[in-house]
RNA sequence: GCGCCCAUCGUCUAUCGGUUAGGACUCCAGGUUUUCAUCCUGGCAAGAGGGGUUCGACUCCCCUUGGGCGUGCCA
């Protein structure tokens, strides 16, 4: 039988002031791994040393997740208080050799650099490698790593550096193929007792090591030890470096699985090695593929639907929206779409996971979003939309009884909140006639006349549907047009526009007065043919 | 430049060597409806290119192309 640990995932966001739709969706994939795992879920706030790190930028943070139901296991843990522990790490490996400290060649002063170990369990040899260097430039190796130049296909040199481990056996040549320097054994060199600079070298050999994790989603993953150079974990300034804090941070918080953007895989093969020196065993990782916009290009504010809150305000779902956002690099693998909490969560596993970025389609987002608004509860619809008539002047203060019969009318055909803005003419007298709809209906022949006819009748009429539609049709029988026929033009005319729910219905909400006046300002102002310009 | 990663309809995706390559959104056509929406029916639409491996490749390998990420005393 083996025992297996309770998974601990966390949400690690610095606090900005908005939540960026990408981060976002990494919260609910932690946090439906958690719950799919029966793991915990937690919450880590990275508010290290940022202006932007407000408590309004943590108080949106939180009502982001509250609004999409994230809800979090534990207490939440905000990082600039656990600076102390950040920096006794840092001492910690200073002191084990692990870290040193150098002095910053612009001025800026000390800052502690992790040295990427010498060895690691998490190394694997690649074999022999040699690199093309520039003579021109004079090779550096110190305990601080290589810094060399390398020939661009133009014959020019360019810069580069890499930490001393990632050259095992390093020889230097010259062009008579002189070998110039050998990297025999390291420790000299580590201890910074030596310090080499060699001219002339035209070719460096050395063992290629690589490190290697296994994602979760990637596979297997492995850089080579020559594309990483060590890192700095103190600034000159005292304070803790991200990558410090972040690893600290998950140990102590005992995480078993960090779930994140693609944008982290460089980190990690850095994380897994500052964990090693630190004495604890890395996590798993998993990570997620790049939301980008319909360009394909990654979100930036100037795409306007980045955040978290720009999509509430514009009237989605957050039921919704989370549902859209599990597919988004994720599916089922079965033909559902639409799926609920405990379904999300009972389907819900990492190998599911693709690896390619996906982009946004806001039409799908709104379809979906219409699904679940017609599903809602007519109390959670009316709440909902009763804030987003509150944007208008004319939604401020309505009359409750047909706020409630215009909202049963109207949920299912509402696919955003904001699309109350067109149940004006309900709730106000101002109105925009649609002209296109003045033009094709109210400007015809004989309409004028039928409308008048039409008002005279509904008004001995009792205001209800049935004896409305009759009088209706009495008119369009006495004028022998089909029936029906006439109902554009009194929309238009009760309405403003060419589109609502039934007429009749509309009607009666709008009462018999309201409609009448809008018949007669029509019939007088806006059924007169307009001489044609032009043309 | 270098390193890491990715690649199925316009978009999100299914497929884990053998399928008429399926579903959803969008779009188009038709039906239902007093208009619109909903709903129903149907349609358009895909394995980037080139090499291998194999009896057989969208699926495995290599190259090319394209894209993303990284390359900070940002996080």
């Amino acid at each position: 039988m083996v025992e297996t640990k309770t998974v601990r995932v966390r949400f690690a966001p610095s606090p900005t002031g908005h939540v960026h739709i990408g981060n976002i969706r990494a919260a609910i994939f932690n946090w439906l791994y958690a719950r799919h795992t029966g793991g915990v879920f937690l919450l880590r706030v990275e508010d290290t040393d940022l202006e932007r790190s407000t408590d309004e930028a943590k108080a949106t943070l939180r009502e982001a997740m509250e609004w999409l139901r994230l809800d979090v296991d534990g207490e939440v843990m905000y990082q600039s208080e656990r600076r102390a522990a950040h920096l006794a790490a840092a001492g910690e490996l200073e002191a084990s050799g692990s870290a040193y400290a150098l002095e910053s060649a612009a001025g800026r002063g000390t800052a502690v650099y992790f040295r990427i170990p010498w060895n690691s369990k998490a190394y694997e040899e690649v074999g022999p490698a040699r690199l093309e260097v520039h003579p021109d430039v004079p090779l550096t190796v110190s305990h601080a790593g290589v810094q060399y130049a390398l020939v661009s296909k133009k014959g020019k040199a360019v810069e580069a550096s890499g930490c001393l481990a990632a050259f095992k056996g390093l020889r230097l040549y010259d062009a008579d193929d002189h070998c110039l320097y050998e990297l025999a054994s390291p420790e000299t060199v580590l201890a910074g007792k030596a310090d080499f600079t060699v001219k002339n070298v035209v070719r460096m050999e050395f063992q290629r090591r690589q490190v290697v994790f296994d994602d979760l989603v990637k596979g297997r993953m492995s850089k080579p030890l020559d594309g990483i150079k060590d890192l700095v974990i103190v600034r000159s300034n005292g304070a803790p470096v991200f990558h410090l804090a972040n690893v600290c941070d998950d140990v102590v918080q005992e995480i078993t699985h960090i779930i994140r953007g693609d944008d982290h895989v460089e980190n990690t093969f850095r994380h897994i090695l500052l964990l090693d020196a630190l004495g604890h065993t890395p996590p798993a990782y998993a990570h997620l593929p790049m939301i980008v916009n319909a360009q394909g290009k990654p979100y930036s504010k100037r795409d306007g639907d980045a955040y978290v809150g720009d999509f509430r305000s514009r009237g989605f779902d957050p039921d919704a929206l989370f549902n859209y956002l599990t597919l988004l690099g994720w599916a089922p693998g079965d033909d559902r779409e639409k799926l609920s909490r405990e379904e999300l969560i009972a389907a819900f596993t990492l190998q599911r996971v693709r690896s390619a970025p996906s982009q946004m389609d806001l039409k799908k987002l709104a379809h979906m979003n219409s699904q679940y608004l017609a599903e809602l509860p007519l109390e959670t619809f009316m709440a909902e939309a009763r804030e987003a008539l509150a944007e208008h002047p004319w939604g401020r203060d309505v009359d409750e009884a047909l706020f409630k019969s215009v909202c049963s009318l109207f949920q299912s055909r509402t696919q955003l909140y904001s699309d109350v803005a067109v149940w004006v003419y309900f709730f106000s007298d101002e109105l925009e006639y649609d002209p296109k709809g003045v033009r094709k209906f109210l400007q015809k022949e004989g309409v004028q006349e039928m409308l008048t006819t039409l008002r005279g009748r509904l008004e001995s009429t009792p205001f209800e549907e049935g004896p409305i539609e009759a009088a209706i049709h009495t008119v369009e029988n006495e004028n022998e047009i089909k029936e029906g026929k006439l109902n554009q033009p009194i929309r238009v005319a009760v309405t403003a526009t060419m589109v609502g729910a039934g007429l009749y219905e509309t009607m009666v909400l709008l009462g018999k007065e309201r409609s009448l006046a809008r018949l007669d300002y029509a019939i007088e102002n806006l059924c007169a043919r307009e001489e044609a310009q032009g043309e």
